[in-house]
DNA sequence: CTGTGTGCAAAGGGTTTGCAAGTAC
DNA sequence: GTACTTGCAAACCCTTTGCACACAG
């Protein structure tokens, strides 16, 4: 999507479309994979911190984009595949790599339903993989 | 288990049993919900901070407990229950309370297996699901 | 003018480490 | 005596907030 779209689409939303919006989104859209918040930060440099924080809050709110813990200590930061309607059945596995510390999506592979005791209610399942990928598993070959 | 059977035990491992160790292992084998170092800092004032986090690293990496990222933002620590030999095959599902801010094990629903792309290798899978526990959801109640 | 957005700096919360003093063997 | 443990303080990392200035409508 170039900027004309994203800047349309934020606007048909009612979000300003600031430049720090516009260039949040784009680089999220433009990402394979999730980005945290100072990976937006190296990227998107010389734009702040928390204006970026802020934006993403804004984009979370709005269910544009969802975030994701995979347990590496920072929070990952993803847009949702059908913006503003993402519920849980579009959610998929996530894999955390300890070696080159990235995070990938596995679309193949769907978060299942979880059954949870009586009187629990559920606002979020996840399920993340720790490991090694691909690419730093073939590094590793002798 | 009694300190003495603690003690016994962290011995036969070849872990010097001492106070802070007995302490900590103790505390985490009589509680009912993974607790996180800050949960253990109070239970066990006035131990250190940092000791018992080193008690919890040295416990993790021989497998006697392991470590759940709830998404909570603090790791919580739960002894495993075949110590030692913990597989994924023994992982269940946690749930993270938003309103207590307390962790539950789900010990009836498992992690599933997951089928990752080729060349990747997992460590750890986790499944969390996040949301409102029976007594929040309870207390909410008019 | 008025409300919204931004950048800077600093506060918070959790985790981790350096180091010197204490303890066990 | 030697090696391991501990407590304190401080460093770190990531996230979040306060505040004054800049900007758009």
């Amino acid at each position: 999507m170039d900027n004309k779209k994203i800047e349309e689409f934020l606007a048909g939303i009612g979000i300003r479309p600031t430049a720090n919006r516009i260039l949040v989104l784009r680089t999220l859209m433009g990402s394979e994979c999730p980005l945290s918040l100072s990976d937006l930060e190296d990227k998107l440099y010389p734009a702040d911190k928390s204006s970026i924080f802020r934006v993403l809050n804004i984009l979370s709110a709005r269910g544009i984009v969802h975030t994701i813990d995979d347990g590496s200590g920072s929070t990952k930061y993803e847009v949702c595949r059908h913006p503003g309607e993402c519920g849980p059945e579009e959610e998929h596995v996530h894999f955390f790599c300890e070696t080159c510390r990235r995070t990938f999506c596995i679309p193949s592979q769907k978060v299942p339903q979880v059954a949870l005791p009586d009187g629990f209610s559920a606002s979020k399942v996840s399920l993340t993989v720790k490991g090694v990928c691909n690419e730093c598993n073939n590094s590793n070959k002798s």
